[in-house]
Formats: structure tokens, sequence, C-alpha cells
DNA sequence: CGACTCTTTGAATGGAATCAACGGTCGTGG
DNA sequence: CCACGACCGTTGATTCCATTCAAAGAGTCG
């Protein structure tokens, strides 16, 4: 899927510019301030890895050792219960933080699967104690971000309540542009890296429904196209839909 | 509903020896340094206020000035979509940190009500800010506590996802009383403080619906009333079946 | 007491899950 | 190279659960 040069490129959205908005800005801010003592700066940028698609970052319950940043690709996490099924909670993308509730017992609160060739950032935690000891701004950030995540998961929750399936679809996909556009890509393209049976999941619905919501999309002038690229052709259309 | 005396008896639930589990553990750790800084524990102490039933603590988009912890009583955070529709998203018991979500954009992410007599304590930003700068376990608790709010809106939205309306109900009642222990009250006495209403809202159904399922367990011998008080009879069918 | 809110119960409707079957793609191995 | 199986996506028919609509009972407060 992805080449290396594709993986070089996409690492660069990983810079203090991308915006408030992006969920890396923490660390890239880290990472500014580590200019002053380039060991720290090799340290982050030394730690990376390679997965593909299939692949398993890290199980459940393994000890939490180290935060992970997204550099290009894209992940799935999910959980399994105890009859063996698994629900997918999150997918994450190039420039975004990982797993951080699992900080809070000191071991991975889910199953990180790649979704596709996907380059990650380690950051270990003894490190980042460091970072928020030494960079006040650094800890801001962090903050930020994990309430960030608290907000869009509770947003998630109000969404899968109050809404019916095609309006939890509609608010997906704007939201896959949204976080898109933090990417630097298109606004109006959306890639789904992830299968019907994980997205459906994800959305809290079965596999045909989703299956047929995506078609009456289709059909209706929504969006373009029910494969890996779904393109937007009324975002207003689909804005309304979402706002219910 | 609360007396003063009640109040200045649960305040006591915040103390280090609370357990990790424990809310309000983070700031306990700093109370218990700032003993070393008899000036740092005045300010925290002295920032109290008090809520009778249905005044709002704060509105959705105040200025994010201070944490609020409360010390004894419950509240309810909730949000106004455009077509005036509240989605309850949470309540909040002694010993518990609010609307941390509200961080990551400095201002409040939901509106705050009290569902009865409410005691809380105010701990401006700026002092915590100086407070993670000279205190690491300060900021890790911290953490600990942001993550563990994910962790639970996560669970919150795979509950909502796969369960059917009763298991929901089940799950609600057994965290409710684990978090009743937390507060070294009886585990097997549940004190519904909010309505059906709020209640049915939070738990993603229909009011009827939840007073239907209220009235099947307690014929079904699992708790005993449906009024404010409700009696955990049999909590090992319960888990069973919030385990689906 | 009467106005109000909240809760309960019943009956009908509707939406999504489930069951079932088919076409497509991909990777494996004969 | 093709056959095969595994997995994924689509579509149709049926079932079931929760919402909705409607109305009456219970509790609270002025």
């Amino acid at each position: 899927m992805n080449t290396v040069s594709d993986i070089q490129c996409e690492a660069a959205t990983c810079r203090p510019e991308s915006g408030d908005d992006c969920a890396a800005h923490g660390i890239c801010a880290l990472r500014a301030f580590a200019r002053t003592d380039p060991s720290v700066f090799d340290r982050i940028s030394k730690q990376r890895r390679l997965f593909r698609r299939g692949e398993i970052l890290f199980h459940a319950g393994q000890p939490f050792s180290y935060v992970c940043a997204i550099r290009s690709g894209s992940v799935k996490s999910y959980l399994c219960s105890e009859d063996g099924e698994a629900q997918v909670t999150g997918f994450w993308f190039a420039g975004e933080l990982l797993d951080l509730n699992g900080i809070h017992h000191d071991s991975r609160a889910c199953v990180v699967e790649a979704l596709e060739t996907t380059s990650i950032c380690e950051l270990p935690t003894d490190f980042l104690q460091q970072l928020f000891a030494d960079v006040p701004a650094a800890r801001l950030e962090m903050l930020r971000n994990m309430s960030a995540q608290v907000h869009g998961a509770e947003e998630l929750i109000r969404v899968i309540e109050t809404k019916r399936t095609d309006q939890r679809l509609a608010v997906f996909i704007l939201e896959m542009a949204r976080r898109a556009t933090l990417r630097g890509l298109s606004d109006s393209e959306v890639r789904l890296t992830m299968s019907h049976t994980d997205l459906a999941s994800f959305l809290g619905m079965a596999r045909e429904t989703l299956s047929r919501a995506l078609s009456r999309f289709d059909t209706d002038g929504l969006v373009r196209g029910r494969g890996e690229v779904i393109l937007i052709r009324d975002s207003e259309a689909l804005r309304e839909l979402a706002r219910g």
C-alpha cells in the first residue's frame, strides 16, 4: 500500500504548524522544545516501528510503557468480550495519539491492529514524565489532548443514543473528512481503510444496516461510491442529516 | 435533603486513604502535599460553594476557570442540542471531578445542574498548573483521572452499542453501587437522585422503556423498589445480565 | 384542593437485527 | 493455471424489540 516515500511524506504532518486541533500538536510542541537538546529529539525520532495490515501494535493488558503516535497509515482499536466478540472502539490516523485511556491502570485498554502499512512513533512514558516536569506547555497539551478524547467519546455517545443509523453514518463521514483535513488531505474525499464489519461494529449497527445506509447515500446523491474511497457530493445535506 | 452536618461528614470522603479508584484521589494527594504549605491548603479548602436542587453550577460555553470536585450531593451534566432537546451526559457524586473534558477548549463542555443540595470544591486552573509544576504525583493523578474518564466513556459506548435495554440498566445499577462503595456506602443500596427522565436520557432509551425495565427487575426479584432508593437483591443475576 | 411534574401501563407502529442466500475478491495450494 | 475456501459486501424476507402515542395514576408544591 504505502511506499517508504509515502511514509516519509506523511510523517511531515507531525509538525508544530499543524494547528491546534492536530492530536500530535502536543508531541510536536515537545519536538520544538527538544531542539535545544538534540539528545532528547533523537530519543523521540528513533523510536519508530512499522506494521503491516493485520499486525497487532499491542494487546489489551500489556504494560503501558509508551504512548503511541501514528506517523502514517491507520489502525483500529477494539475490545474482546468474554464470548469472543470483538467491539471496535476507534480508528486512528496519522498525527493522532493512541490508547491514552490505558494510562489509568498502567496497562493497554484495548487491542490495536494496523489497517494498512502503518508507521508509529513510540514515546516512552518515563520520557514523557520528564518532559512534563520540564515543559509546562507539554503537560497542558497532554491534558488538552486527553480532554479532547473524553469530549469525542461523549460526542459519540450522544450520536449513538439519539441518532438513527443514517444520521450516525453522516456524522462519521463528516468526522472522517474533518480529520482528513487536519492531515492536509481533501475534505470531500474519505478513505475508509477499515472493513464494513469494523465500521458497523464501531457505529453500533449490523453490517447489513451499514451496507443499506451507504447504498441509500449513494443513490440519494449524498456521496459517490461505496468502496474504499467515498466522495462527498452534498456536504450540506450530510450536515443537515447529521444535525438530526 | 442534606443537612450541614451531612455535608461535613461526606466531605471526609475526600481523603487520601479513599483508595486508587476514588476520583478525588488526585486532589487528595495534593492536599496531603499542601500540608507542608498551609496557605495552599487554605486556598483549596476555602473555595467552596453550595447549590440547591435545580441550581446550575455552570453553563456550557462559560470559561473554564476552575476544576470542580464534588464534596457532597450529586449533579447531572447535560448538553442542549439546537432543537432544545437535552441529552444527559453523566451523573457525578461526592468525591468526583467534573467536566474535565472542557479543558481542551478552555470552556465548559456541558451544563451542570445540582440534583440535590450539593457542596463543591473549586480548584482554580492556574493553581492546578502551579501544583502540576511542583508535584509530579499530582499531574500523574490528573492524567489517570482523565484517562479513567475516557475509559468510562468508551465503556459506556460499548454498553450502549451492544446491550439491550435491561442489560444497560443492569450495568448502570452495578456501576452506581460500585461508586457508592467508594464513598463508603452500602454496595446493595442505590440512591437514584436523578429523575427517570434524566436516567432514560443518559441510558439512551425512552422514559417508558426504562420504567418497564425497572418494573421487570422488581417483579423478577433482581432489585426491590422502583423509587428513589433501589435495593439490589440478586447482584449475581444482575452481573450475569450485565455480561450479556 | 388544583396545577404541575413525574411515573406507570397499554396498544400500535416502525426501524433495525436477524436469518438466509448470492456475487465478488483475494490468497493458497494443488 | 485453475480450483477451492475464506472473507467481505449486497440484497431480500422475516422477526422482534423499542419507540411512539395515548391516558391514567402518584407525588409535590403553591
